[in-house]
DNA sequence: CTACTATATTACCATACAGTATTTAATGAG
DNA sequence: CTCATTAAATACTGTATGGTAATATAGTAG
């Protein structure tokens, strides 16, 4: 299961791109992002946030090598670089799956 | 691949759990806990951090199901709920691989 | 050139949070 | 009982960071 070891240095990176994916506004970006390219303007509309706080987010993931971007005239076309992402929200949410039946199970056990 | 869809609030709560892998601190201690459980001074020795922050960090990691505690005369043991983590970080370093490798691409080619 | 649009950047504020010192609670030893 | 040990809780500080407003930069059109 383990074929990477987690050295102090790799933590911290893994822990960077985590950080990087544990906040919501985030994962919203990148979810609108499912479909394909989106400029910043549609990314702003599809979640709703504010326009400085989409680009300075779409700089940190570029930054993490989440998203790649692609300038064409006035528009900026960013895309998921890596769909990975979306395997780890899958799995992060079988984790919690578990995590609710387990409690279930401790709750009905009483 | 995408089973589960990102609702809003799962949204959230998907985030809530990728931010508490978002720290170095905390993948330490789960890596602690990889060949079973520990009491929190062996935490502490593992890792070198402090007692009280140690303690901060094993609450919230049990709060969100990352860890169980069972308790015995003047000590608990920690250990891990679901070790699904390693494969969350496992995936996360593919993430970095095929990052790095990406980025010495663009190197290359200039 | 000016005017307009899209994006990035800067500055600022408020909040969250990691870390630590200290205290409290619980258990066990003598 | 007292004293020591373990762990959790509390209080505090400094820093990081999300959000936003304002500004800057870049491209386009007229």
């Amino acid at each position: 299961m383990g074929k990477h070891k987690l050295t102090p240095e790799l933590m911290d990176i893994i822990a960077e791109r985590f950080k990087a994916l544990g906040e919501p506004a985030r994962l919203q970006i990148l979810d609108a992002m499912r479909d394909g390219e989106a400029t910043v303007t549609e990314l702003v509309d599809a979640t709703g946030l504010g326009q400085a706080n989409v680009s300075k987010h779409l700089g940190l993931l570029h930054g993490l090598g989440f998203v790649t971007r692609r300038k064409e005239g006035l528009y900026v076309y960013y895309s998921l670089a890596d769909r990975n992402v979306f395997r780890l929200c899958d799995l992060m949410c079988t984790r919690v799956e578990t995590e609710t039946t387990a409690r279930k199970r401790v709750l009905a056990a009483r």
